[in-house]
DNA sequence: AAGAAGGACAACCGCCCGAGG
DNA sequence: TCCTCGGGCGGTTGTCCTTCT
């Protein structure tokens, strides 16, 4: 049995949100910011949405500061260069770019940056050697993944790159700890059963591999990234 | 010109976690 | 200590637009 829902969905607007909607959404996050409980926003907003619709809609597209499109080519770098570290923690990711949310970043994975890698691997691969005709088993896995429709668990690379974190907490401190660098000795190595040998054997990457992306992508392959750019709380708010 | 296919991105879903009672 | 609730996250789906045939 799960949870009870956080709407009656058969009784709020779903879909594309309409200019008035954005309207009454902005004017309202302007005034009284969320007070604390997105939940009870739409009904004192006057807004016939779920909360979390609002929420998302707020944090993703009516907030201010929000960048759309025109990802550039050092932000490229960031986002590889960090997948390659974290895995798909898109808010931490989307937390080195200032102006971007981590559904951004990860629309932008999906549909662009992601085939960019995969073409730019298979040059790469050639030039090197001339033989070769598939790229390195890791970006393989990439490719697979885009073809597929299966789940997180069994991402080829989300399971190569993605140490599994304990806790949310933990994602926390690591940003909070971080003076500059995100270092993949920081994650921990824990498949969050409690189990960290699990972790450890998903760590299959092999050096040549790294060392290969790192390469392809150039950048902050093995160089310090910038350091996240955390929205403060009053930036949240907008209060 | 029309329909199909593909791309881009907004929005939703379901799960996990922490806070608080 | 347990339970409930809301916030947050990542994965997936839906929709609109553009390009191709």
């Amino acid at each position: 049995m799960g949870r009870a829902p956080c709407c009656d969905k058969a009784n709020v607007k779903r879909g594309p949100w309409s200019p008035e909607e954005d309207v009454v959404l902005r004017s309202y996050m302007e005034k009284h910011g969320t007070g604390g409980n997105w939940i009870a926003l739409p009904q004192k907003a006057g807004l016939n949405r779920c909360g979390k619709s609002c929420r998302l809609r707020w944090l993703n597209y009516l907030r201010p500061d929000i960048k759309h499109g025109g990802f550039t080519e050092e932000e490229d770098n960031i986002i590889c260069s960090l997948y390659i570290k974290l895995g798909s923690r898109w808010s931490i990711i989307a937390s080195h770019l200032r102006g971007r949310t981590d559904n951004d970043v990860k629309n932008y994975w999906n549909t662009k940056l992601k085939k960019k890698l995969i073409t730019s691997s298979n040059n790469d691969a050639v030039k090197k050697n001339p033989s070769a005709t598939s790229p390195p088993a890791l970006l393989h896995a990439v490719a697979v993944k885009s073809e597929s429709k299966n789940s997180y668990t069994s991402d080829p690379i989300s399971k190569l790159y993605s140490p599994p974190l304990s806790s949310s907490n933990h994602l926390s401190s690591m940003i909070n700890d971080q003076e500059g660098s995100v270092s993949s000795s920081t994650v921990t190595a824990d498949d969050g059963s409690g189990s960290s040998k699990a972790g450890e054997e998903d760590m299959l990457l092999s050096e040549f591999d790294l060392g290969f992306l790192s390469e392809l992508l150039g950048g902050y392959g093995d160089e310090e990234m910038p350091p996240p750019l955390l929205w403060t709380a009053s930036e949240l708010r907008y209060s």
